[in-house]
RNA sequence: GGUCCCAUCGUCUAACGGUUAGGACGCCAGGUUCUCAUCCUGGUAAUAGGGGUUCGAUUCCCCUUGGGACUACCA
């Protein structure tokens, strides 16, 4: 019931993307998250993207250079990296060595004055602990001599996230960050940060990191996922969403279906688990093609429509698309299974005449049996043309002659598909018309 | 290397001191059936190891081991 804020973290401008903005605001929608608050709506708490809100940031960290809780650092980029390189080869801890921290006010103005670009750190306290409280894990305990005097700003004036995203956090009102646990380590020092400027912060909810099947952190930097991968291949929003949400939580019951709706009633923290989990597609195919069974065939019609249409088919009527489709809707995992799962109702298949034996059956006998069928199915009204028409009046004719089913079923579900698994004869016939079904007969009886 | 986090079936997880350790996916078997899929039934499979605390530990504590994150003028 609370209210969801977007806010643009653009710090860190080598990185920006071109329409990034779009493509995230379109996924999202697209599963259906909304955001109450954001640079593509209103609020009262904008601007919403950081590098709007410089000034903003330049007035609080005034403030703070002033109580003297930061400081300015001239150290060059050389040094910085010669620095880490020694601590790393006497296998320290790399950090800063504090060097600006007590540099004079006559050196810094000098400094100052000729023009040497600076960035500004943060002041961390030289001993005692930092008990930070996480809403999953409880209580954190960090040395505070372990803490690096990070940079709050960057030598071209830009803040970085550390420092913009407690500032915003807090005149924006935010009550809760739910963020990953990639975070854990910074978060003494942005604890921190509240306490310099007398903030009180907002409560923190660190999720259990999402692994790939190799146990590393799930990124989309290192190209695991892109959610647009999954939409273009045929995941439903609704798969998705259900499966994503029971990564690392867990309702009260042993529910495994949830809708986006369910889980805002029934989402709390208290059933966030601790412990990573591990992206399983396995199970994600498996509340794909369930959600793809509970469609309408009108609905899955037109979202397989665009599949279909990539492929070259030319679609034009919709009653026999959405037949084509109703015989593969328990057969997909994704969407974009249509193709080849129909790909037999739009072209006919090259096969070997021993296919068409069941059993024991000659090819003779098969054929035989074949022409048999094919003379009563060439009986059946045009009209009549239906599955169940179909299947009523063949089995009880094939019964008649005291048969069995699979004697006839089976040759004519291969000469309708050519496949040697296929959904059964009387929904292919049924869905491919009478013409085209004793055409195909017909080649096969040749 | 340092700091921090994590640890129940292969995977996602339930059991918040007392259960034959439960559910789901997967896998296997059976049923329905002309095949495949769907559907139904059943089965397989786990408390990482070692110490404590306790009448009793999956559960609380410690150690070990393993995995992960962070360690940037990136987020």
């Amino acid at each position: 019931k609370g209210k969801f804020i977007l806010r643009l973290e653009d710090t860190d401008q080598k990185r920006e993307i071109e329409g990034a903005l779009d493509k995230l605001l379109n996924i999202l929608n697209w599963v259906g998250i909304e955001f109450d608050e954001g640079p593509h709506t209103t609020g009262n708490f904008g601007p919403y993207v950081q590098t709007e809100r410089l000034n903003v940031y330049k007035k609080h960290i005034d403030e703070l250079l002033q109580e003297k809780k930061v400081y300015r650092c001239f150290c060059t980029e050389e040094r910085l990296t010669d620095m880490r390189l020694a601590q790393e080869a006497r296998k320290e801890a790399p950090r800063y060595d504090k060097l600006c921290r007590h540099l004079s006010a006559s050196e810094i103005n000098e400094r100052l004055k000729s023009g040497e670009p600076f960035v500004i750190r943060q002041k961390m306290p030289r001993d005692g602990h930092v008990i930070v409280h996480d809403e999953i894990r409880g209580d954190i305990d960090f040395k505070a001599s372990d803490l690096d005097d990070q940079v709050l700003i960057k030598s071209n004036g830009i803040p970085t996230y550390q420092f913009a995203n407690i500032v915003d956090d807090h005149l924006m009102q935010i009550t809760h960050v739910t963020r990953g646990d990639e975070w854990l380590s910074s978060f003494p020092k942005n604890i921190l940060l509240y306490q310099a400027f007398n903030w009180q912060p907002p409560k923190y909810i660190h999720l259990p990191l999402i692994l790939n099947k190799t146990g590393g952190k799930l990124s989309k930097r290192q190209g695991d996922v892109f959610a647009e991968q999954f939409r273009d291949k045929g995941y439903l929003p609704e798969a998705i969403i259900n499966f994503c949400a029971l990564l690392g939580w867990h309702g009260k019951n042993d529910q495994e279906i949830y809708s986006l709706k369910e889980l805002e009633k029934s989402f709390s923290i208290d059933g966030i688990g601790a412990s990573p989990a591990i992206f399983d597609l396995e199970k994600l195919d498996y509340y794909n093609g369930y959600y793809i069974r509970q469609k309408s065939i009108t609905q899955l019609a037109e979202l397989c429509r665009p599949y279909l249409e990539n492929t070259g088919h030319e679609i034009k009527d919709q009653k026999k698309l959405e037949g084509f489709v109703s015989l593969a809707q328990d057969r997909m995992k994704k969407l974009e299974d249509v193709v080849e799962l129909t790909d037999f109702l739009y072209t006919e298949k090259q096969y070997e005449q021993s296919l068409l034996c069941w059993k024991n059956l000659s090819v003779e006998d098969a054929k035989n049996n074949l022409k048999l069928i094919n003379s009563e199915l060439e009986k059946i009204e045009e009209e009549n043309w239906q599955k169940e028409y179909l299947e009523n009046t063949i089995i009880s004719w094939i019964k008649e002659q005291g048969m069995k089913n699979g004697d006839y079923l089976w040759p004519l579900r291969v000469a309708l598909t050519g496949l040697k698994n296929s959904p059964g004869p009387f929904e292919v016939a049924s869905v491919l018309g009478k013409n085209e079904s004793l055409l195909r007969l017909e080649r096969a009886l040749k």
